[in-house]
DNA sequence: AGCACGCCGACT
DNA sequence: GTCGGCGTGCTC
């Protein structure tokens, strides 16, 4: 019988499916997967053919306006696909689609000429353990073992994807697939014209790439019998998407592997401890390749050290930079703090100047004369006297970039010394020292610094971020590939896991410690974290909402989940918006949304937006 | 999400 | 009286 009915969905926070009428001319090529132009709540808008019925619970359906396409714009891996990214992720179905396919495809402007594939020929399985952890700790012995990998899927007329984490390491990438790899590739490196856009998608659609490279979406890339995807870097935050569905691309991967039956790689010099554990867990196959020679790693214990009469440059630092200049050796102060200074206080009652909001100390902005809140951007002139007890004693310490700056010229008046940011768009060549942020490790071409100083380890450790451990241990290992010769380490706390682990290369030591830590702190990867968060313009709203909703979560007595107090987060104001958040800490993702969906459904939210984000 | 409907304050 | 502010509910 000729279906009568279609169940629709749309991209929106809506859970659905809706029923429509299927037009007597329309019964015959529709199909589920199928883009179509729907009126909903009085609006046109695009809907996806989910499925189909004969009769409906609902007295007066709409129609469907039109097809969009000729067939399915998703295929069924796909389409399964996103059953899976709303399951896992707590969005709702038509937004799980919508991120599976390109942005022309959302909206209802363009049809797609070309048909779908057979999906009958789907691959056989690839034989051999079907994940892999690259462990590649000097960040170039991993493409020739990945590209051999890539040509043997490709010889078994396979695609692959190759994914990276960011957008600036494309060139290099391709450049290096290129070099030995003759077959097509898709390079999915800039935002394309709505009509590129959509040939390219069906160029890979119809099996005209081998490879495709790119950032997190391309973990979509529509290819027939996919063989494999690589994920380098995966530890990497830019492949957490910060939008709802808030997906993971290395976690995308895996569902593909699952239903394609592709391989993945992982590559990395540093992977998460979550995967880590998982490798380890599933008996997944590692691969390993050492640094080559062991570049030294000093610590220099700060603890008698006195901020107020000095720099922040400690004397064995000092040394060493004299010797490395005095050799015609480049030197890289790394420090993540802006500003000038990071603390202003009186020095007769104790008050620090403060963010109200976020309760953190203002940074006082040299360049902008200004103090300044790291999260919430708040500003503030700095105050003339003491706010709270009138005396004229505020003293500003703690140090940020702009003050190592003007130390460092004050120290080596004779270097040529250059700031590298975020916004230097160039290679800095001519200069002996070099003051960089995390940009630098954006240019992976050869900085040929002989040494390296991370002078603020400590900071790194104090977040809130119980991820602290993990990134930190990340910076110490890149930055330490950085160093031709030495890396130098500032600290307090001299006797901290990851500052062994690094002077050692003990990766496993590390992971061991930081597991451990974990395991006794029932987080991740031992507990599932979902961060539910709201947000609205009144602060007051917001946070009675939020204490509203945690009654209620608290009221259904969930057995193996805890509930967070709502608190405010890392960003309490973020454009005009005031954000709290409630953690929930489980077992299972499954479980921790059922309970969020149930008390979901008996919650009447007003004026705020309510976000779900599974392993924030 | 985004839009229509609804109920209270300032206005020709 | 009514124009329009935004708070609330609903989408097959």
């Amino acid at each position: 019988m000729k279906p009568k009915i279609a169940k629709i969905v749309v991209g929106l926070p809506v859970e659905g499916p809706f029923d429509y009428q299927i037009g007597t001319d329309l019964q015959d090529r529709i199909a589920v997967g199928q883009r179509v132009r729907v009126s909903f709540n009085r609006r046109d808008r695009l809907g996806f053919v989910v499925g189909t019925a004969q009769r409906s619970l609902f007295k007066r359906l709409n129609p469907i306006l039109s097809l969009l396409d000729n067939g399915p714009a998703l295929d069924e891996p796909t389409f399964e696909l996103a059953r899976a990214i709303s399951a896992h992720y707590g969005c709702s179905l038509g937004e799980a689609i919508e991120t599976c396919l390109p942005p022309v495809l959302r909206r209802d402007k363009v049809s797609i000429s070309s048909a779908l594939l057979s999906t009958a020929a789907k691959g056989t399985a690839v034989e051999g353990n079907k994940m892999v952890l690259v462990h590649d700790q000097t960040r170039h012995k991993r493409w020739p073992f990945i590209i051999e990998n890539i040509q043997k899927v490709i010889d078994q007329k396979k695609s692959a994807i190759v994914l990276i984490p960011e957008i600036a390491f494309i060139d290099e990438t391709v450049l290096i697939l290129r070099k030995t790899l003759t077959c097509p590739i898709a390079v999915l490196d800039k935002k394309l014209a709505p009509k590129k856009e959509l040939a390219q998608w069906e160029e890979m659609r119809k099996g005209e790439y081998s490879i495709v490279v790119g950032v997190r979406s391309a973990v979509f890339a529509p290819l027939p019998n996919l063989g494999l995807i690589i994920v380098d870097e995966e530890e990497n935050e830019a492949y957490k998407q910060e939008q709802t569905p808030h997906y993971r691309a290395s976690e995308i991967a895996e569902m593909r592997s699952k239903i394609e039956q592709c391989r993945v790689l992982f590559a990395s010099s540093v992977f998460t401890a979550e995967i880590w554990e998982k490798a380890k867990r599933n008996k997944w196959e590692k691969v390993i390749f050492d640094a080559e020679e062991n570049g030294q790693v000093q610590i220099v214990d700060m603890s008698n050290y006195n901020p107020g009469k000095t720099s922040i440059l400690s004397f064995p630092l000092q040394n060493a930079m004299q010797k490395t200049l005095e050799k015609g050796g480049k030197v890289l102060l790394f420090m993540n703090r802006r500003g000038f200074s990071t603390r202003t206080y009186c020095q007769q009652c104790g008050f620090t100047v403060k963010c109200k909001r976020c309760n953190v100390n203002l940074s006082y902005l040299f360049s902008e004369k200004t103090m300044i809140c790291r999260y919430c951007n708040f500003k503030r002139e700095l105050p003339k006297v003491c706010p709270q007890c009138n005396g004229s004693y505020l003293r500003s310490t703690g140090i940020g970039v702009e003050k190592l700056e003007s130390d460092v010229a004050r120290i080596y008046p004779g270097a040529q010394i250059r700031r590298y940011d975020s916004g230097n768009k160039v290679f800095i060549q001519n200069a002996d020292i070099i003051i960089a942020t995390g940009a630098v490790f954006r240019e992976h071409k050869q900085w040929a610094v002989s040494l390296v100083a991370l002078l603020n380890f400590d900071d790194q450790m104090h977040h809130y971020d119980f991820r602290c451990g993990q990134k930190a241990f990340s910076l110490l290992i890149h930055l330490k590939q950085l160093a031709n010769e030495k890396l130098f380490i500032q600290t307090r706390m001299g006797g901290n896991y990851c500052l062994k682990a690094v002077q050692t290369m003990d990766f496993s030591k590390f992971y061991r410690e930081e597991l451990k830590l974990r395991k006794e702190l029932n987080l991740p990867p031992y507990r599932n974290l979902v961060a539910l968060g709201l947000r609205g313009k009144k602060e007051n709203i917001v946070f009675e909402q939020c204490s509203d909703l945690f009654e209620r979560l608290k009221k259904k007595n969930p057995k193996g989940i805890d509930i967070s107090d709502p608190h405010p987060d890392a960003k309490p104001k973020l454009r005009d918006q005031y954000r709290y958040t409630i953690l929930l800490k489980g077992r299972s993702v499954k479980s921790i949304l059922a309970l969020i969906k149930s008390a979901l459904k008996e919650f009447k939210k007003r004026n705020i937006v309510i976000t779900v984000n599974v392993d924030p």
